[in-house]
DNA sequence: CTCTCGATTGAACGACCGTTTAGTATACTG
DNA sequence: CAGTATACTAAACGGTCGTTCAATCGAGAG
C-alpha cells in the first residue's frame, strides 16, 4: 500500500486551502510561511518538507485555482470560462475563497493571473464575435479593445470586491450585491447609457484630427 | 529666519516623492523603509526622523496624492473629480506617479483610498442625475447602483493598469491607450452591447420570482 | 565667541522573515 | 526482526525589517 494513499485529502492540502486562505484575505507578501503553518495545525518547517518553498507553494495554489476554475466548465460547447465563473457567482458560500483567491492573482499579475485574464479575453472575443454575428449585439470599431473592457468590467466585482462590497454596506461577495448589480449592468448593456451618439461623434470627429 | 523657510521642496518633500513613486510601484508592505531612504539619497534614520514611522509617512503620501487630485479641479461649477482626472489622463507623463499611487491606494483599501472613492461615487452620481434630467442620459432602475458601476469601470484603467497595459503590449499606462479605449467606451455607453432587450427582460423576470 | 537646536548619519536593537538542520516518531519493506 | 523512507517538530541560522540611539555637523541666536 502507498504512504500517501490519494496524495490528497492529508495535511498537505490542509497547508494548501490554509495558505489559499491567507494569501487571498492578506496577499502573498503579507502572508508569513508561520501563519500558514499555524492556520494548518502544523509546523512551519512542514510547510517548506512539502512544497519546497513559500513561492513553490504559490505556484501550486495558482494551478489548484485555476484548476477549480476550469472543473466548472461543464461539458457542452457553450461551456466557457465566464460560465463557470457564473456558476461560482450563484453559489458563493462554497466557491467564496476561490473567487477571493482569483481576485489576487488578477492583482499580483502572477504569471498564472495574467495567463489566465488572457484566456478570459479571448473567451469574451470569441462570444463577442459569435453575437455579432446572431445580430443579437452592436457591432464596434475595435473589437479586441471591446473585448478587454467587457472582461475588465466582469471580473472587477472580484478584483474591486473589498471596495465593492463596502459601499453597498455588505461584509463582502454576498449573493445580495450580486443580485442587486444584474439588472443596472445589463440596462447598461443594453439601452448603454447616453440617448444619443453626441459624445460619440464628437469623440470620433476629435480623434480624426490628431491622427 | 525661519529653518525651514518653505516647509517643503526640501528633503523631507524629496523623501516623501520617493515613498510615492515606490508605494506605488511595489506597494506598501513591499517597500522598505531602508529603500525609500536609497531612492531619497538620505538615511533610513532620516526617514523616521522626518515622519515618526512608516505608517505615518504612508497616511502623508495618501494626503499628499489627495491634495494633487483636488488641485486640478479647476473652479467653474462643472470641475469635478472626474474632469480632474480627466486632465491627468491627458498629460500622463507629469500625473503618472499621481496616478499609479491612486491605483495603489484604491486596492488597497486605506483610509483615504476609501473616502476618495466614496466622493467619486457621489460626483459620478450627480452627475449621472443631471445628465437624466437634461435629457441626454438613459434612466435606470437604480440610480446609486449604477453610478457604483460607472465609477469603478471609470477607475478601472488605473487600477488594474498592468493587466491593461499587457494586454495592449504597452510598457504602462500610455496615451496610446487612452486614445485607443476611448471609442469602444463610448461605443458602450452609447449604444450598449445587446441589440435588444432580451437578456434585460429575462433577468427582470428572474429576479421578480424570486424576490 | 559660545550655546542651542534641527538635520543627518551609522551602528545597533529586537522582532520577524524564509529556510535549514538535527532529531524523533511512525509505518512500510525485505 | 532490522532497515529505510517519510511525516513531522523544535530549534537555530542568516537576513531584513521598522525603529532607536548616540554622535556629528552646521547654522542661527545671544
Amino acid at each position: 500500500m502507498r504512504s500517501t494513499p490519494v496524495e490528497d485529502a492529508t495535511t498537505r492540502s490542509r497547508i494548501r486551502d490554509a495558505a489559499i486562505t491567507l494569501f487571498a484575505r492578506d496577499g502573498f507578501v503579507a502572508t508569513s510561511v508561520r501563519s500558514i503553518a499555524e492556520e494548518a495545525g502544523v509546523s512551519a518547517g512542514l510547510v517548506i518538507h512539502h512544497f519546497g518553498s513559500k513561492e513553490k507553494l504559490r505556484a501550486e495554489c495558482d494551478a489548484w485555482i485555476v484548476a477549480e476554475l476550469m472543473k466548472n466548465k461543464g461539458g457542452v460547447d457553450e461551456g466557457n470560462l465566464s460560465a463557470s465563473m457564473q456558476v461560482m457567482l450563484s453559489d458563493l458560500d462554497q466557491y467564496r475563497p476561490t473567487l477571493d483567491y482569483l481576485g489576487r492573482m488578477l492583482l499580483d499579475g502572477s504569471e498564472a493571473g495574467d495567463r489566465l485574464l488572457d484566456d478570459l479575453v479571448k473567451l469574451t472575443e470569441t462570444m463577442l464575435e459569435e453575437g455579432v454575428a446572431n445580430g443579437v449585439m452592436q457591432s464596434t470599431s475595435d473589437p479586441y479593445m471591446r473585448a478587454v473592457l467587457v472582461t475588465l468590467h466582469g471580473v472587477m466585482p472580484i478584483v474591486l470586491q473589498r471596495q465593492f462590497a463596502r459601499m453597498l454596506g455588505e461584509p463582502g461577495l454576498t449573493a445580495t450585491m450580486i443580485r442587486r448589480m444584474t439588472l443596472p449592468s445589463l440596462e447598461l448593456y443594453t439601452h448603454g447609457l447616453y440617448r444619443d451618439a453626441t459624445m460619440l461623434d464628437a469623440a470620433r470627429e476629435a480623434l480624426k484630427g490628431n491622427e
